[in-house]
DNA sequence: GCCGTTTTCGGCCCGACTGTTTTCAGTCG
């Protein structure tokens, strides 16, 4: 049983205590768990093993008990009788916007409904008009709430949404009326999937700028149009909220609307504890209801004793405690970044040649960037032979004699076969300045299989990096299984790197397991798996995946200048 | 259901908006 399935239950539980009315704290208590669980760094099964649970935060007695059975039995009982006592309709029709679980059981226990079709068609007909606190326009949400459902709660990729919302925000951030500009929301933590983008803005003439804001080129529908509060959507399906904020409040609702949720409410814990309280408009010392702060994010929390904390790391996962003894990580900045791991040439199935693919990396202000073509059994790639690769070194070499400010490492993305034998001999491996090494083919295998596959390849010591070791291609292909503490402690053993790849799909591994291999001492690559010169500019979405997990300048190979990279992988 | 250098019981984050109501419940972020 995996943690985000255990966190599922616990989620679940909660919405069926929320039906049946229950004590808030208690559902709180388990959606507050389940969160927690999930971003575990470690398997929660082996840590029931271990019996320390309990050490979880937000798990005491009766939730570890409730874990244990999880993990031995594969059920919950409790889980199942509660569960027993709704149809899961219930908790299908709490998921559609505007219907929480009061109206989800209303409506149930009006209709007995059966699916969300027929939930609909009553609506239509006007047939929920009428019901204790509902009307005319409770059914029309209700209708729209529908429609929202059927459109797909489906989040979008953050390589997809931060060129939305940098866009936008470059178009507005030069007219002269704007004073402030961010967005906000967990586009601005960096999350891999992103369900709407928020924007805040402070200005001297508000409605000239929502008016500008609704009739953006790309926009479909207009959702709201107000005075502190537009919301648009646009014709790719990507809903836009733009508010507009007080400067002396700028801070506060920046910190407010970048969340996380469980993050805020930490705070306001802290804050009621030291005698304040934390509103979207600032921080208000209690007695008085003095505003204390609420202009800059950094000064709400000075008021509470903690350093500024970067957006990614909000996800009270440890971070405040962290902050209040002044030990938050230093985390990786893009200006540490002096190369690229992971680029294709046109060797493969790249679309430039190796001159062009320098330039563009020398104009990023980068050091090395290094060559890593596929190898002859991945066939639909173009992959390469050891002799055309041997070719593709002499002309790398080449290459770096003559021109200066920026070194090709001769590398490659060699395929670990799905026996576990690697495509490239290692008299040629032996020639190269770095080897990635990669699964591309059986991904159906056990993960036992696929363990040793990555294990047998780290341990060859001409393998520097495992590039994205997870094989996962989001909204295409799951992570297939592996035993990461076994990887994790073979990597560190054997001085194998592992990457973080950059690609937008991929992001893999992931923050959390990058946080892991962090805690067992792995070292994390960067690489943006580039086919196409403008791929290199992923490698920004590789670098928040390594900040939200934690890394650190020291944690990341891409930040030893060349020499010392050389000599630290020629170790191997 | 969790949690505790003020507590083993009595607390538990905060506000807006909406639609339905005559003071508030439900939903959301």
């Amino acid at each position: 049983m995996k943690n985000f399935e255990v966190a599922a239950i616990f989620n679940e539980i909660a919405d069926l205590l929320e039906i049946k009315d229950e004590n808030p704290f208690r559902i709180r208590a388990y959606r507050k768990a389940a969160q927690n669980i999930e971003s575990l760094t470690q398997d929660v099964e082996e840590i029931a093993k271990k019996g320390t649970l309990k050490e979880i935060p937000g798990i005491g007695k009766d939730l570890a008990a409730k874990i244990e059975e999880i993990v031995k039995t594969g059920k919950l009982k409790f889980y199942r009788k509660l569960k027993s006592q709704f149809p899961g309709i219930i908790l299908e029709t709490m998921s559609i916007p505007s219907i929480g679980p009061k109206t989800a059981k209303l409506l149930y226990d009006k209709f007995k409904l059966k699916s969300i079709d027929q939930l609909e068609r009553l609506a239509r007909s006007h047939k929920i008009c009428g019901l204790p606190g509902i009307k005319e326009k409770t059914e029309e949400n209700i209708l729209r709430g529908i429609e929202l459902f059927k459109k797909g709660k489906e989040r979008m990729p953050l390589g997809v949404a931060l060129p939305i919302a940098t866009e936008i925000i470059n178009r507005f951030k030069s007219l002269p009326e704007i004073k402030k500009i961010n967005y906000a929301g967990s586009l601005r933590r960096m999350k891999e999937t992103i369900r709407d983008i928020d924007i805040l803005i402070t200005s001297s003439k508000p409605k000239r700028i929502m008016d500008a804001f609704v009739s953006l080129p790309r926009v479909k529908e207009i959702l709201a149009h107000g005075e502190t509060k537009s919301s648009i959507l646009l014709k790719d399906g990507i809903q836009v909220d733009l508010r507009i904020v007080e400067p002396e409040c700028f801070g506060a609702a920046l910190l407010y609307f970048t969340g996380s949720k469980a993050h805020n409410i930490h705070l306001r814990k802290m804050a009621n504890d030291l005698g304040y309280k934390i509103s979207e408009y600032g921080i208000f010392k209690e007695r008085t209801n003095k505003r204390v702060a609420g202009k800059e994010e950094v000064d709400i929390y000075k008021v509470l004793k903690l350093g500024f904390i970067p957006p990614e790391l909000r996800e009270d996962t440890g971070e405040i405690e962290m902050a209040r003894k002044g030990k938050l990580p230093s985390l990786v900045k893009e200006d540490d970044i002096l190369g690229d791991f992971h680029v294709h040439s046109e060797w493969s199935d790249g679309a430039h040649s190796l001159e062009e693919i320098r330039e563009a990396a020398k104009k990023r202000g980068y050091k090395y960037v290094a060559i890593t073509d596929h190898t002859k059994s991945l066939v639909v790639a173009g992959g390469l032979k050891e002799s055309e690769l041997k070719k593709q070194i002499k002309e790398i070499r080449k290459i770096n004699k003559k021109s200066k400010g920026i070194t090709l490492l001769a590398g490659t993305e060699m395929d670990i076969l799905s026996d576990g034998r690697l495509d490239i001999s290692d008299n040629v491996l032996a020639e190269l300045d770095i080897v990635i090494a990669a699964i591309h083919t059986g991904f159906k295998q056990s993960k036992e299989r696929l363990t040793k596959r990555i294990i047998g390849a780290m341990r060859n010591k001409y393998v520097h990096i495992i590039a994205h070791p997870t094989g996962r291609l989001m909204g295409t292909r799951d992570a297939y299984e592996l035993d990461f503490e076994e990887i994790f402690k073979v990597a560190k053993d054997t001085n194998t790197a592992l990457e973080i790849n950059a690609f937008p799909q991929r992001l893999d591994l992931n923050d959390i397991n990058s946080k892991r291999a962090k805690e067992t001492g792995v070292t994390l690559a960067l690489g943006t798996d580039s086919h196409t010169l403008d791929q290199l500019d992923n490698l920004g979405l590789g670098i928040s995946v390594a900040r939200r997990g934690w890394l650190e300048k020291k944690d990341i190979l891409n930040t030893l200048p060349l020499q010392t990279l050389l000599k630290k992988i020629s170790k191997k």
